[in-house]
Parts: structure tokens; C-alpha cells; sequence
DNA sequence: CTAATAAGTAAGCAATCATTTACTTCGACC
DNA sequence: GGTCGAAGTAAATGATTGCTTACTTATTAG
């Protein structure tokens, strides 16, 4: 019946199905509204397992959330400044593609409540908001706060366009396809971003 | 001890204590992460009371996003369709006075799961972003789909920096002053709103 | 083949949730 | 001033929550 090469328990492979079944379920419905019991039987999981895996239900919200920051981190730290804005309004922007990237950014909304966590979420906010805005000044020194601020916004208005487009879906956001979305964010960016 | 104008007992007194503490809860923390006695113990009321006024917490929560659209459609369809955004923009802004205004617009962000409830929201953003998209053309047809997604994109940024400022709180955007969001506000309306 | 350990399961735990019920107290009206 | 309905309360309900425990099954090593 099954292959040879899938075994029949494998424990990282079922933590593994348990990340990605949370992190659905936490982008989509928050940390509150989902149950674990909704990410165990979505993942076809006993309910244990997440307790054994990751402590607690705050625990798996949180290696959702570090998952998502190294993702993030991975993909703004070896760009250059100048297009880790395009590189996140892409993620927005595509969804026949997987659909983890749109996760991502959803995921960075959502809170536990957990200090802890909240501080890992702002501190990787702060981070890239802080490259964004160097890259619009020639100057190798710190970005002042009008710039970071700006920068911030439009972090702020990438993560809203996730929360328009999926969350609480709105036509013709909600069905556009990957180019009509693309054109709009680059005016955006360009906008709070000005080359130079 | 009291003074003569206030009663002990008043319904539409404690309802309305009700709805103003459920709001800022509901704002701050989401539909599922605040309980009824969270609103209770806040308002200083009975729990059962939430029953008896609003029949059940999602009733409450229906409440407050209708007066939320109340407020919202009542600022918006006085105003001219190239002021609407200014008006928006001033809810974030603006801390130092009341925060209701700011609680009005992180409400349209918070889901219940219920679907009445979300296609309220829904509509009270489709008609928002569909005024916005008017006000950027001279004819009187109704607006396009690209014009459309522009404004919808607009509304979720102001969203998203809602967000940003108060529930996730980064800094500088979290402490910046009116003056200041008000000025990047303006360049992201002007950028995705040009005029003619 | 067989023991030992890792992986997975079923059942139930205490705590908390929203809601209902039976009851008490206030306030207005005749 | 007494009465009656409205306003408010305390306590308990059943359901659901996250999590633990005792157990079974699979996998691997000797």
C-alpha cells in the first residue's frame, strides 16, 4: 500500500505537519480562535503530540512565529535594501503559489498575548523596517524617525493589504490576480520609499 | 454622596457602559481572547447583564461593529469623497484625544467566525473604498476595478498602520506625535489617491 | 527473535468559558 | 405607602478549553 520510503512514524516529519497545520490556522483565525484540537485533527495528529513537541499550545505559536521571522530574515538579510520591499509585497501578491508565504506575513498580526512572543514579532519588525529605511538615504548612518516611520507605515499597509486581501476578503482585492496587485504596491512603495 | 442627576439604576445607562467598554476590548484583544467577564468586571456590571442587553457575546460584538459603521458611514458620507481619507487618517493620528476613534477603526479588523458579522464589515469597507475610488475621477460612471483595488489597498494601510501603532507597537510609530503620521499619511493617500 | 525505546493513542483531568436560572432590590406610579 | 415591573445579582449549568496520564503499537538494535 505505501511506498518504502515513507514510514508509518516519524517524529520530525509529524512535528513538521504540526508547524505547518498551525501556522495555517493561526495566520487564518488567530491564536485564540483556533484550538488545539483544530491543528491536531487537521493535521491528522493525536492531540498529545503537540504537547509533547512543543510544550504547550503558546509553545507551537511560538515556533510558528520563529519560523516565520527566519524565513523573513533569510530572504530580507540577503537582498539588497531596495527590493525587501518588493520581495514582501510579492508574498502578498501571490496566491496560486504556496500559500505559506502568504502565512507569513499573516502571521506577524496575530498575537498570543505572550510577552516573549510579542517582543521576537517587534524586534523583527524593527529590523527590517530599520533596513528599509536605510536604503532610501546614501548616507551609512542610522535612519532618522521620519524615515523609519515611513518605512514602518508601509510595513504597516503591506500587513493591512494581507488582511484585506485573505481575512476579510474583499472583492476585487480579494480575487485580483498577481500582476494587478504588483502594479498597486509598487506605487506604494515608491511612494513612502523614495529613491535617493 | 451621588448627585441627583445620576440614577442607580438606568438600563440604557449600563447598556451603553456595555457597548464602550466591549469595544475597547474587543479592539484591543479580539473577539475571542476577551471574555464577557473581562467586559463585566470593565464596565462594573453584572455578567449577566451582557445576556439580558445583547442576548450573547457575539449579539455585543454585532453591536459594536453597528455602531462602529454608524460612526464611519455618518463621517463618511457628509464628508466630500477627497476628505474621506484625510478623516481616516486622522483616527490613527490622533492618540492624545479620544481613542474611541482609533478603536473604531482596529474593530473593522477583529472577526467573530460569525458570517453576518463579517459581511457587515465587508460591506461597510466596500462602500467606503468605492466612495474613495469616485472621488479620484471626474466622470460619474462608477469606478473601475484598478481604481477600486487602489482605494481598497489605501484603506488597508491605514489598517495595517492602525496596527502597527497600538496592537503590535513598534517604535517610533507607536510614540510619534499627530503632526508627524499625519504628514507620511498624506504622501501614501496622495500616492494611491492622485487627484483628477 | 526479542527486548528496549521511541511514537502514537484514548480517556479523563481541572479550569474556564458563555449562558441560564431563581432570586433580590430598586424606582416609579397611583 | 404599598405594589408591581424593571434592573441587577449570585450561583450553577453544560460545554469546551489546554493539558496529563496510563496505555498500546511500531521501530530498531543486539
Amino acid at each position: 500500500m505505501r511506498g518504502e520510503t515513507t514510514r508509518r512514524r516519524d517524529a520530525s516529519h509529524t512535528r513538521q505537519l504540526l508547524l505547518d497545520t498551525a501556522r495555517h490556522h493561526f495566520a487564518r483565525y488567530g491564536f485564540s480562535t483556533t484550538t488545539v484540537r483544530d491543528i491536531a485533527d487537521g493535521a491528522g495528529v493525536n492531540v498529545a503530540l503537540i504537547n509533547r513537541y512543543f510544550a504547550s499550545k503558546e509553545g507551537l505559536f511560538e515556533a510558528c512565529l520563529s519560523s516565520a521571522v527566519t524565513d523573513l530574515r533569510r530572504e530580507t538579510d540577503s537582498a539588497p535594501a531596495n527590493e525587501i520591499a518588493a520581495k514582501m509585497a510579492q508574498r502578498i501578491a501571490g496566491s496560486a503559489d504556496d500559500p505559506r508565504h502568504h502565512e507569513t506575513m499573516l502571521l506577524l498580526v496575530r498575537s498570543s498575548g505572550d510577552e516573549r512572543t510579542d517582543a521576537m514579532r517587534r524586534a523583527l519588525l524593527t529590523s527590517i523596517s530599520t533596513r528599509l529605511a536605510s536604503a532610501v538615504q546614501s548616507s551609512p548612518e542610522p535612519p532618522g524617525d521620519a524615515a523609519l516611520l515611513r518605512a514602518q507605515l508601509l510595513i504597516g499597509a503591506l500587513l493591512g493589504a494581507s488582511l484585506m486581501r485573505t481575512s476579510i476578503a474583499v472583492p476585487p482585492l480579494a480575487t485580483a490576480n498577481e500582476a494587478q496587485i504588483s502594479d498597486a504596491l509598487e506605487v506604494l512603495v515608491k511612494a513612502l520609499l523614495p529613491p535617493g
